[in-house]
DNA sequence: TATACTCGGATAAGAATAATCCGAGTATCA
DNA sequence: TGATACTCGGATTATTCTTATCCGAGTATA
C-alpha cells in the first residue's frame, strides 16, 4: 500500500472543515509534507471526482460531495488504483502438468481465497466515510481541534 | 502484495501430496517459474517453520505441520512479512498545528480505520487452510489432478 | 572416502514508488 | 480593460522495493 493513501485521507478530513477551496501548498504545509508530491495525490483524487480543483488566485481544492457520501474505499481506489492487490498469473496453466484451459472455467482456488479476503477488506473500508473519520477526530482531540484547522486553512497566509 | 505469495501457496498445496522431501528445482519446473527466485520464497517459508528443508542427495522441502493447521495467513506472513500494509507516519504530530504527544494516547482515527479493514482481511485468510485449498483443487479439477502431481513430484527425474 | 546432489545467503537487474520541476490557465486588482 | 500573481496539471528524475541470479556450505549416498 502506497504511503500517499495516508496523506490523501488526512487531506479529505481537513477539507471537511472548509467550504472554500484550499491550495495544495497550504495542505502540504499543514501536514509538513512535500508539496510537490502531495499535488500528485490530490490530482488522483480530482481525477476520481472526489475533490474538484479551482484555478486562479483564490483557487485550490474542495470536496465535491458531502463527507458522508465519500467512503475510505473511494480514496484508496483513487490513489492506489482499483485493481486487486493479489494478481493471479494462472500458474495452473503453466509447466508440464498444466491444467487444460477448458478446465479453467472460473478462478483457481488460491485466487478465490485471496480475493475473498480482499472483498472483506474492501467492505470494511466501504463502510467508513470521511464524515465518520472527522467525527472520530472530534471525539479524540475535542471539537476545537478541527475548528483550529479550519481557521488556519482559511486564515491569513502570514499565519 | 508481492507475487511470491502466489508461488508459495501453490507450492504448499502440491507439497500436501508428497510426504517425501521435494527439491526446489522440481517445484520450479512444475510451475515453470524461476528456480533461483522460488528458492527465496521457500527459504522464507522454512524460516517461518511452515516447511523444513532436508539437505543431501535425496533432500528437498516438506511441510512441517499438517495441511489443516497451516492457514493461508501463515503463508502470507511468512513471505510478505507480518507487518501491516498501512503504516501510520503520525502526520497529526507534524506541522504547525501538530497534536501534542500527550493527546496521542491511541492510534489516530485514520490508522484505526485502515487497521480494522486489515484485521477483516487477516481474519478471512486465517480461516482458510492449505487443506481447504487442496480440497478445492480436487473439487475443481477432479481427484486425479493432484494424484498426477504426486506421481510427477516423486517420480523419475527423466520425467 | 569420494561424490553428487541439496539448501543457504550474498550479489546484480528491473520495476514501482516517491519526489521534483516547469509550463498552462484563471480570478484578482489596479 | 489589461497586467499580474497565484493556482493547478502533466512530464521528468531520484530512490526504494521487488524480482532475478549466482556461487559457496553442508549432507546423505554409493
Amino acid at each position: 500500500m502506497s504511503g500517499g493513501v495516508e496523506w490523501a485521507l488526512h487531506c479529505c478530513v481537513v477539507l471537511t472543515t472548509s467550504s472554500r477551496p484550499v491550495p495544495a501548498a497550504r495542505l502540504a504545509e499543514l501536514h509538513d509534507v512535500s508539496g510537490s508530491y502531495l499535488a500528485k495525490q490530490l490530482q488522483s483524487l480530482a481525477r476520481a471526482g472526489l475533490i474538484h480543483s479551482v484555478q486562479g488566485k483564490s483557487g485550490g481544492y474542495a470536496l465535491t460531495r458531502a463527507p458522508e457520501s465519500i467512503s475510505v474505499l473511494d480514496v484508496v481506489h483513487a490513489v492506489d488504483g482499483p485493481g486487486p492487490a493479489f494478481v493471479c498469473t494462472e500458474i495452473r496453466q503453466r509447466g508440464p502438468l498444466a491444467t487444460p484451459p477448458g478446465d479453467c472455467t472460473g478462478a483457481c482456488p488460491i485466487a478465490r481465497a485471496m480475493w475473498t479476503a480482499e472483498t472483506a477488506w474492501r467492505d470494511a473500508l466501504a463502510g467508513i466515510t470521511i464524515a465518520d473519520l472527522a467525527r472520530d477526530v472530534d471525539a479524540d482531540s475535542g471539537p476545537e481541534a478541527l475548528a483550529t484547522v479550519r481557521a488556519w486553512l482559511t486564515g491569513d497566509p502570514a499565519g
